[in-house]
DNA sequence: GTGAAAGCGCTAACAC
DNA sequence: GTGTTAGCGCTTTCAC
């Protein structure tokens, strides 16, 4: 478990004859180094295989180059999305860009949460990206006491996120207009019975929504509104309970795709033709739930991966040079309606 | 991005009356230091809120208690399959009961090789989990050559890996005989026409799942084999081959539940009642896919989480204590057929 | 049992 | 421009 001998500033700088001090700048690219000397360090690390040692150059900088993911994982069905595998990947995309290292913290249950929050205050890492998924998670304000540098994914549910920015600014997408303009395109077609199945109401993501429908249908039937959990199952069952109460309906926007394909799955099997008898609107344009679908999904549009990389972003920013300095803010993505068949 | 003074070991012991080096000791449980001592340094610990630094640990321990979880993403599915979110669980568990760090690499083409090979090189971390996806994989060869430890995830591709577990030691499950498990089931229900939708040859665990589908109908007709891909669309492509190819078929093994479920709809669609006409068998028992199921699945269970929390029990063998010392082995984990309504 | 002291490999003042 | 030097916070001999 520990390393051979590794060459050392020291070694390199005996190499390239020069001092430890030449050696560092031109590692770091501090530009005040004669040319034909950078070129002899350059050398001599290529020949050593020099690497720097990050724990002595932490020790002395302060810095370590390294951020912390922390996804809450409250149930399974968090992780089996593709929804937090996109957006690591945009995460990682953009550290690895900036050669910053990602710390995985997968937490489970409460004595976790204060481990992570040891973890944080610890001063290991230079911030945090955090997922908050719940309402009522304790997480994110046991994050915001760790005093680390921190962005949310997703709006936090407690009850000024907005005004906090400076504290701990979010990423989110524009949940609440991407659910206005999915019931709007259904309207438009003509629709007069128009129904919501939800995502699990403790998520910001799925309140927004709601509300998003709302905008458009104010005074709604309170019928055509049935809670889901954003998986098919769920979509399936939210989808019979409305047919049952509203059988009259003739569309159908769903919090996200997976239910929005758990409602097509109902809707078949009662008979329903999609989009004839009844159009059906989803979320997120997961390709391979949306473009699979029988009718393919019309839904609306969010890009995941680049949601990350903005976390990622603006956590640094500041770091990496070429990033105008600005002011932490929350950011909402622009979200885009996708026509396919279903609507 | 830098913190706050935190406190260092020179405070503790200032508070406590102590040296360093006692403080070191108690905080590290060396048992020879005076209880009566110990106890006033704990206070001191807790009064200052003190977290050793880990870098300047690192610096002479050279361990760095922190683990390197590489994640090779050749196509977009791999993550979102649930797949590599349970292993990363059953990893982070186990890490996490050790105090050891998670670094996740994730990687996107082939400069990220590159890369990745160069930071286990480094020696920033104690030892790598690697997952070795598809059979021409230049990563394991590449992490191999950084002479890090390592454990995969999966059998390697490479023609030697079961010779090769000094060096780098694998954990799977035993596709090949969870496979006969499945086809002998299908053959006790007095199924002639057993087909099997495989998955993308270029892995091994579905090559292996091949082989122990051969292993029972030795000299198959090889119309009743079709190529899949884990995926349902790939699962419907080759169930409609399938059924092009050999009508009378009437038992289809599917390489995991995600093509079971493609291959189940396709039925649905053909008016072949399942398992009356048809009886399928999937592989994974992912719990969503496989309950959810319509009928419900019959699959073979392997214990991914299980296999994660191996990995890293392997890979810190020695570390944590309470591991009895053994070689480096393979390990191959049981399968267990689960019987529900498909078959 | 406990303390003093010597670094681990690096960066950042500060001289030259 | 380049080298010299003084630590960063910790563990670990080695005396006591």
């Amino acid at each position: 478990m520990t390393e051979e001998p590794r060459p050392t500033l020291e070694a390199v700088a005996a190499r390239a004859g020069v001092s430890r001090a030449t050696v560092s700048r031109v590692v770091n690219g501090d530009p005040g180094v004669r040319e034909t000397l950078a070129e002899r360090v350059r050398h001599a690390v290529d020949e050593l295989g020099y690497v720097p040692n990050r724990a002595a150059r932490s020790l002395v900088t302060r810095r370590h180059d390294a951020v912390a993911v922390v996804i809450a994982e409250p149930e399974t069905r968090v992780f089996a999305d593709p929804f937090f595998a996109l957006q690591l990947r945009g995460i990682s995309k953009e550290l690895t860009a900036r050669d910053v290292q990602l710390v995985l913290l997968l937490t489970e249950g409460r004595d976790d949460h204060e481990r992570v929050g040891r973890y944080l205050a610890g001063g290991h890492v230079d911030g945090a990206l955090a997922f908050s998924l719940h309402l009522d998670d304790p997480l994110p304000g046991i994050i915001r006491r760790a005093a680390v540098p921190t962005v949310f994914g997703g709006r936090p549910g407690w009850p000024d996120a907005a005004a906090d920015e400076q504290a701990a600014p979010y990423v989110d997408c524009d949940n609440r207009g991407g659910a206005r303009e999915a019931v709007r395109h259904l309207v438009g077609l003509g629709r007069g019975r128009v129904a919501h199945i939800t995502g699990p109401l403790d998520q910001t993501s799925a309140v927004d929504r709601l509300d998003g429908y709302r905008d458009v249908l104010v005074d709604v039937d309170p019928r055509l509104i049935a809670e889901g959990d954003f998986t098919p199952a769920g979509g399936e069952r939210a989808m019979r309970e409305l047919l049952h109460r509203a059988p009259e309906l003739d569309a159908v926007f769903a919090a996200n795709d997976l239910s929005a394909s758990g409602a097509l799955r109902v809707l078949r099997e009662r008979g329903r033709r999609v989009p004839d008898d009844v159009a059906v609107v989803g979320f997120d344009d997961m390709l391979p739930v949306a473009e699979q679908a029988d009718p393919p999904l019309t839904t609306v549009r969010q890009d995941i991966e680049e949601m990350g990389r903005l976390m990622a972003r603006m956590l640094l920013r500041g770091k990496g040079g070429e990033d105008v300095a600005c002011e932490p803010a929350n950011v909402v993505l622009p979200t885009a309606l996708v026509r396919r068949a279903s609507a």
